[in-house]
DNA sequence: ACTATCACG
DNA sequence: ACGTACGTGATAGTC
């Protein structure tokens, strides 16, 4: 018969490992998650792995000290616990009660002692044992019974160590019960355990091995070798017995514990529930069973309307919003849902009568009402009523509430209404998975079985937008950035779509032939690399490369990562001079990216009518831009000429030319403005070439003087300077030392010395407020500069230095892409904006229309913004891609 | 699902 | 002492 198990957890020692090993979270309220994230992950696994019938929790009274474990578990020493920890220690105890684990703390008694006694009693009443704990003290507890379990969290994931008595011998040479001598000759500062002074580790490990305790290695102290360790020894007996003891944990302790309180019940409770969702422990709820019932203060009715005049029964409601979303899945429109009155949604399905225009016809009643338009999603809808929908939207005030949650918290992930009704209703819906699981809407409302989910889905979806729309307005507001939402964001969903529905051409035979020339050189390489390595392999497997490169061909590696050597280019890159095969490897890698990625990936993305239409995400990035997916056109190669040579493939259409025109240095011109340094300032007024002028002032050089190298120099310093500086990184990218870097980085600031103020003054508020925001009032938090992690904080000083600089840039290009679209559609040209790269603009232009177009494109970008230096635009026109860049 | 790499601004 | 430049997305390999 299966023995029964018991797993007994070092509550605070486990949840220090997870602090440390999981990066900083917070939750939505800016609550401190990481530890209780990491703990919880550490118990399902184990959980998993082992099928213990109890389990138990036990804690210390007081919160310990920890050693300092970010890189050294042995050499830290003990630091009182960060607050961000320690304000996790209660949040875990609400959440292991929430699941019905028994926790055991007691005043006067170190968890230790308590794991100690408690496996003990367990493996006497005969269970096996798992005691989990990242202190490696509690090996002295493991027997053939009872195993010890240190999780390493790495960022792979979590890996177990786990010790039965044998594994502590094989691996420290001494039983877990000479463990504790072993641990009292060497000392332990951090559990001020003396130890014997001149005796550490590895002279420690040896006497036990040898004589099996303290006493009997005292009893024969006059054969100990080396002399140094005998006179320790002789000398300090009496203390070796003291920390002797302090070393050994309890065993027999009075606990009142009894194992069937221990029984593992059902841990994904409601309460458990609640709770993760509260702490945004998103990938957690898939644990929890599907029928999980969640608070709804609303009770919502879903009328499913087929007929129109029902539609004109349901709208009469007096509020001025009306949430209205068309469902649209893979470009087919499902249906729309309506809803006007809290509590009541309607449902009007496509069907055989019901049509795109029915359904337009609706929403234009609302309309008529005087109502406003809430939705989420918006864009796709745009689309898919192109174009009569996109007329009738754009008279109207319609709010997108992704785009206002966005906005108000522009690190998150996705957008979802349950957050929505979470955050600005404090209600709680079940989400889109909980209620369909991975069915599409379209299937959910067909079968039988899930069709009441689905509409509950709707409904829930519906009263959340109707009632959410004013709290987040009112914060919206109250954030100052309402103007923002208003007069840039909202009005760009339109242009948005209009450039996703335009496209742009692609040559599909043009592409092909242009892989099929890659494809030649690559299996040119191929052979040589294969020849070179003296074996085939996979040449694109880094695992593979790295094993050829640096242990088949003994290549001296520079870097290594997390799973092994970095074959990264620039690692290559020092090698590649020396060895002609390491300059093939690097060949075939850049010709497999382009054949891959841009010949091969763009050619499936072109659509029946010859164009590829990207779709551009509004609510991604964490500074204000835009971003590019299925296909990303923001990355088209441009660099390198054989890359480059890609954009001949896209073409503007019959009669039409391409007018590309690109800001200069626009991010270095708002930080001239933003900072007001005044010498910065005059710079742009006064010369073309800024790197060239930055190399001259900052190395006190006449203009006409600066080397070549010094001005690449200064551009590197002026990057820098854009993304946070730091003498690290600036050293890095520029071959130097970190203390060269600094001494640029110290001229720099004293040429410019505003721009210095300017930067500490970014991180000082971010520090103060949480945020830093835009010359357009974006806001973008860095929760990294509360992390009492040195790197994660840094990383926060970066953010808050680079992000209203990146922001306000792309708040700039926004105003210059409604500008350019609101002319072209009032003037009535045909031209069409089709694409932006953040700080470039492509317009697909009709022949006829050039000069007028020129002048539009060229005039609003500069004129977006007024700055104190002004904004320059590089213009140029071309019959495909590249000749117009 | 995650990592490494590399394309762009 | 710690170990990085800021912001993205696509692909191939690996587990």
């Amino acid at each position: 018969m299966m023995r029964e198990k018991i797993v007994l957890i070092d509550g605070h020692s486990i949840l220090n490992r997870a602090f440390y090993g999981v990066p900083d979270l917070t939750n939505a309220k800016g609550i401190h998650t990481n530890a209780v994230y990491g703990f919880l992950n550490i118990l399902f696994k184990i959980l998993e792995e082992e099928q213990p019938d109890y389990l138990t929790v036990a804690f210390d009274v007081h919160a310990p000290t920890f050693r300092h474990e970010m890189y050294d578990g042995y050499k830290g020493t003990r630091k009182p616990m960060a607050p961000e920890l320690r304000e996790q220690v209660p949040l875990m105890k609400q959440m292991l009660a929430a699941m019905g684990v028994v926790m055991v703390e007691q005043a006067g008694l170190e968890a230790d002692d308590l794991l100690g006694t408690l496996s003990r009693r367990a493996q006497e009443a005969g269970l096996d044992v798992s005691v989990v704990s990242g202190d490696r003290d509690l090996l002295q507890l493991a027997t053939d019974r009872i195993k010890i379990r240190i999780p390493k969290t790495k960022k792979t994931g979590t890996e177990i160590e786990d010790y039965y008595a044998a594994d502590v011998q094989a691996r420290y040479m001494v039983t877990p019960e000479e463990f504790i001598d072993v641990k009292a000759l060497m000392g332990d500062a951090s559990d001020n355990i003396p130890g014997v002074a001149g005796i550490g580790e590895k002279g420690a490990t040896k006497l036990i091995a040898q004589y099996h305790s303290i006493e009997e290695a005292y009893a024969h102290v006059d054969e100990i070798k080396p002399a140094r360790a005998r006179d320790a020894l002789r000398e300090h007996y009496d203390m070796a017995q003291m920390s002797k003891e302090l070393a050994t944990i309890k065993l027999d302790c009075e606990i009142p514990f009894r194992l069937p309180d221990a029984k593992i019940g059902n841990l994904f409770t409601q309460e458990a529930y609640v709770l993760c969702r509260e702490l945004d422990f998103k990938n957690m709820l898939h644990r929890f069973p599907a029928e999980q019932v969640t608070r709804e203060a609303v009770e919502i009715t879903v009328r499913t309307l087929l007929d129109g005049r029902e539609v004109h029964a349901q709208i009469s409601g007096l509020n001025r919003t009306a949430a209205l979303k068309l469902f649209v899945e893979k470009g087919e429109l499902l249906g729309l849902a309506a809803c006007d009155t809290p509590g009541e949604v309607s449902w009007m399905p496509v069907t055989e009568v019901v049509d795109d225009v029915f359904l337009l016809e609706e929403m234009q009643d609302f309309f008529t009402l005087g109502k406003h338009m809430v939705t989420m999603d918006f864009k796709d809808q745009l689309k898919r009523l192109y174009p009569r929908g996109t007329e009738i939207c754009r008279r109207q005030q319609v709010d997108d509430l992704e785009v206002v949650e966005y906005l108000l918290n522009p690190l998150k992930h996705e957008y979802v209404y349950e957050d929505l009704a979470k955050n600005y209703l404090d209600e709680m819906y079940p989400t889109r998975g909980d209620l369909l699981g991975k069915l599409t809407l379209k299937k959910a409302l067909a079968e039988e079985e899930t069709r009441e989910a689905a509409l509950k889905y709707i409904g829930n979806f519906l009263s959340t937008l109707l009632r959410a729309r004013e709290p987040m307005l009112g914060l919206l507001e109250a954030q100052g950035m309402k103007e923002l939402y208003e007069t840039i964001e909202r009005p760009l969903i339109f242009v948005l779509a209009d450039m996703e529905l335009c496209g742009m051409i692609a040559d599909k035979q043009a592409l092909r032939n242009y892989g099929e020339r890659l494809t030649v050189r690559i299996q040119e390489l191929e052979q040589e690399i294969y020849a070179g390595a003296g074996e085939s392999f996979n040449i694109n497997s880094p695992k593979q490369l790295g094993v050829i490169l640096f242990e088949k061909l003994q290549m001296p590696y520079g870097k290594k990562t997390k799973t092994g050597y970095s074959t990264a280019a620039d690692v290559l890159d020092k090698l590649a001079p020396e060895y002609p095969f390491v300059a093939q490897i690097l060949e075939y890698r850049q010709l497999a990216k382009l054949k891959s990625t841009y010949a091969d990936g763009l050619a499936e993305c072109i659509g029946e009518d010859g164009r590829i239409h990207s779709t551009f995400r509004q609510t991604i990035t964490a500074t204000g831009r835009i971003s590019s997916t299925e296909p990303n056109l923001q990355n088209i190669p441009i660099r390198m000429e054989l890359g480059r040579l890609i954009r001949k493939v896209f073409l503007p259409k019959e009669g039409s030319l391409f007018l590309d025109a690109d800001y200069s240095q626009i991010e270095l011109r708002v930080l001239a403005h933003m900072s007001g340094d005044q010498t910065l300032i005059d710079a742009y007024r006064q010369a073309q070439d800024i790197h060239r002028i930055t190399a001259s002032q900052v190395f006190h050089i006449p203009f006409d003087e600066v080397t070549d190298l010094q001005r690449r120099n200064a551009k590197a310093v002026n990057f820098g300077i854009v993304y946070g500086i730091s003498s690290f990184g600036l050293g890095e990218d520029l071959g130097i030392t970190r203390q060269e870097a600094a001494e640029y980085i110290k001229q720099y600031f004293a040429t410019y010395p505003k721009i210095k103020q300017f930067l500490d003054s970014l991180v000082k508020q971010a520090k103060e407020k949480g945020y830093v925001t835009t010359l357009f009032g974006r806001r973008r938090p860095v929760p990294e500069l509360s992390s009492s992690n040195f790197m994660q904080r840094s990383f926060g000083e970066r953010v808050a230095m680079n992000s209203p600089i990146q922001g306000t840039a792309a708040d700039i290009i926004k105003i210059a892409m409604l500008r350019v679209h609101d002319r072209l559609c009032a003037e009535g040209l045909e031209s069409r904006l089709i694409l932006q790269v953040h700080d470039e603009l492509l317009i697909e232009t009709k022949e006829s229309e050039r000069e007028r177009v020129a002048k539009i494109l060229s005039e609003e970008m500069r004129n977006a913004a007024q700055l104190s230096v002004s904004l320059e635009v590089d213009m140029h026109g071309g019959y495909d891609w590249y000749e117009a860049k």
